[in-house]
DNA sequence: ACGAATAGATAGTGATACTATCTATTCTTG
DNA sequence: CAAGAATAGATAGTATCACTATCTATTCGT
């Protein structure tokens, strides 16, 4: 298919398609005379992908160029280049040297080694996580790793379904691209599941003290 | 204290404060002289709060300041407070019309009743939600709302200790911040332990598949 | 044959989040 | 009390990002 019959199936304008063609985000298509490339299938689906990435996850496009180049390349096992894409998905992270960090980030290890969840040393998410939670804490929040173990059961109980899925594709790049949709998507749909828990309990306990007020009169 | 001093206790440079003093994030301080301002403890915490919504959360300098004049602008109860928040948390959302998006936020609404969640209905949340169960299923995933069941929980969970923690808190502004750290940051908490979770379950598979080949040798 | 479309190159744009510079003052330290 | 550092407030500049526009030399479709 041409350029402009890849835009209005993608839903892209023509020259964003020529933008991520320049960027390495999508594939040359097949040249077929000097002004003339045929597209077909596999780029319509790269663009949903990165649309997804750039609309749902709020990649920047490096970071999308990076995660791509991840798929694309062929690592061996599926489980590593899994790892290799939740490595490009994050921003490098500068090393703060905070002493205070460095304790949380023992006890978030300590934490992922009771649980038996074998992750990389060097795992991005580690210091996310750390991070997080210390922030929490200077905000006065009590919250130590083993507060999450519910969260964990549930995230590991999904995780399970989309590992299997993502097993179950029928090559290697639909794997890899399925577990990193499952990421990115599925964490935008936890976090929204987050904040509607937060609002239903909270109106939960206004009502509550509504009622309490009222039976103070 | 002085502005210098402010800087080195938050961390953030002279002129970032001033930019933020100049965007409305921060507070005047009071004015002593034509060229002199002096600051306080509460300078200080805002800064915090600024540097927690642009680094963990990764709101944008305009969503930052909508939530914080939500914030301080004295609107009645905690869970007005804290919807008018959650409001300003997102870029506002264009109605895309799209009637297959429409059927899924029946959905959603209807496992939030079925839950006994309330929540508001105008809420970006729902919308947010049912895009991103949409985009999954484009993608292959079978995903009902009711297969968020165990994030919902775990979610329901933390959410209580959170709401309890800013009811406990000694002031309106510090309750409604409560809450706010605790979407932001607990969002972004939940998303790191999620993607522990998936490398977890992956590296598992990996091994089993690893036995099993061996197994077939 | 002729207007529309295309590839590929280069340049321009608008938004964002700072950063720098400047002036007129005020502090502060020897 | 003098001189250098710091400050408020204003204005201007910068780097990055994600496009968007324009241009040329083709090539396609009718």
């Amino acid at each position: 298919m041409k350029i402009s019959e890849l835009s209005t199936r993608s839903s892209v304008s023509v020259p964003s398609i020529k933008y991520y063609l320049r960027e390495g985000l999508l594939p040359p298509g097949h040249t077929t005379a000097a002004n003339q490339s045929s597209y077909d299938e596999l780029h319509v689906h790269r663009l949903r992908l990165i649309r997804a990435l750039i609309e749902i996850g709020g990649l920047p496009i490096a970071s999308v160029r990076a995660v791509l180049d991840e798929v694309d390349s062929g690592t061996s096992s599926l489980h590593d280049a899994f790892g290799s894409v939740m490595h490009a998905l994050d921003p490098a992270l500068a090393d703060d040297l905070d002493p205070e960090l460095d304790a949380v980030i023992v006890e978030v290890r300590k934490w992922l080694r009771a649980r038996k969840w074998s992750i990389e040393p060097a795992a991005p998410a580690i210091h996310l996580l750390a991070e997080a939670l210390l922030t929490l804490r200077r905000f006065g929040f009590v919250i130590n790793p083993a507060d999450l173990d519910s969260a964990a059961d549930a995230s590991e109980r999904i995780a399970e379904v989309e590992v299997a899925f993502a097993v179950d594709r029928p090559d290697r790049i639909a794997a890899v691209e399925t577990m990193l949709i499952g990421t990115v998507v599925y964490g935008r749909v936890f976090f929204e599941v987050r904040r509607l828990a937060l609002e239903a309990v909270s109106a939960r306990v206004n009502k509550l003290s509504r009622l309490r007020d009222r039976a103070e009169d």
